[in-house]
DNA sequence: CATTAGTTTCATTTTTTCTTGAAATGTATG
DNA sequence: CATACATTTCAAGAAAAAATGAAACTAATG
């Protein structure tokens, strides 16, 4: 168990994060958490996002001490909706990426990815349901009926709510 | 490894789910998992969504092939919010739980649970990255400004349109 | 008021999800 | 077109979340 004299100075190869990234980077784990995206994820856009400058994969790696599969993989998640952009950077052969700002992203991927394709299969789901109750015991196929249809008139409400929420949001 | 003849029965002692039930839970197990609800509070949920009658917890636990735990514990859930609610039994010691239809439960606890708290925390961060931004190169501070600035109006917008989406919610 | 049925709690185990890093793949440049 | 650099993929390991079930607790009933 015999630790070397400077155990303490964590290999400093990269800057320590200042406090306001650190807020940034928590500010942002907390909220992509809450639309199930993984710490990483949260972490990396929270860098770019106060960042003054566009960075490479490479230093966002050692900023925040994760691994290349881990940045690689949250930054294609990021870019698949939008995000954090890849920018030019003359006589280096890395990408370097920045964030966007238009947060609302975050939320019309949320609905776009998960929100609307389980209101579809729900959808159909309530046809075969619809189906099966037929063959209920009519003293409980009324009352089956009537959740069916306030499930059908819950999920219809919330269909038509979404793109009204997206216009609000985008701008 | 001896395993004796009759394995591949289950030890039925419950009934098993009908085609109803199953689309029922799998719906809900789905809806609720998206606001990071477990698969077995979707599971309770979904089972008393459909029955006709009310049920006590020793008949979830074996409907549902769940534990004590977990059905205590989602009841509790569940009822926290008041997605289900306990209904007196005659001649029952045991308690009895009915869902109650009212849907948009799930989204005001989700809002008032998880959103709105996220909210205020992600307010206070941003009075704290403001005072952090003072001390920044000026050449940085003025771009960082306009992010905050950002987050802020996002953030103010959010919450403006929560109110909104529960009144839209509720009927 | 002792007994028993019912429920909750919580340490442990199981399952799921996230992260890691080595290998495969792709791509610019000399 | 070979080499080196950059990125992606993915199997395996680590961490986080959920489920289990025994023990503690509570409250009805005889």
């Amino acid at each position: 168990m015999q630790v070397p004299a400077e155990n303490h100075a964590e290999v400093a190869t990269s800057e320590r994060l200042s406090e306001l990234e650190v807020e940034a980077i928590e500010m942002f784990i907390n909220f992509l958490r809450l639309i199930g995206l993984p710490k990483s994820v949260g972490e990396i856009y929270g860098l770019l996002f106060v960042s003054p400058r566009p960075l490479a994969m490479d230093a966002i790696m050692e900023r925040l001490d994760i691994s290349l599969g881990a940045a690689s993989q949250g930054l294609k998640l990021l870019r698949s909706f939008g995000a954090v952009k890849a920018v030019y950077s003359p006589r280096d052969r890395r990408d370097h990426f920045v964030a966007d700002l238009e947060l609302s992203r975050f939320a019309t991927a949320f609905i776009k990815d998960e929100l609307q394709p389980r209101t579809e299969r729900a959808l159909e789901r309530l046809g075969r349901m619809e189906r099966l109750m037929e063959d209920l015991d009519p003293a409980e196929r009324e009352a089956t009926r009537v959740k069916i249809e306030r499930l059908k008139h819950w999920l219809a409400k919330g269909k038509k709510m979404l793109p009204w929420i997206l216009k609000f949001l985008v701008r």
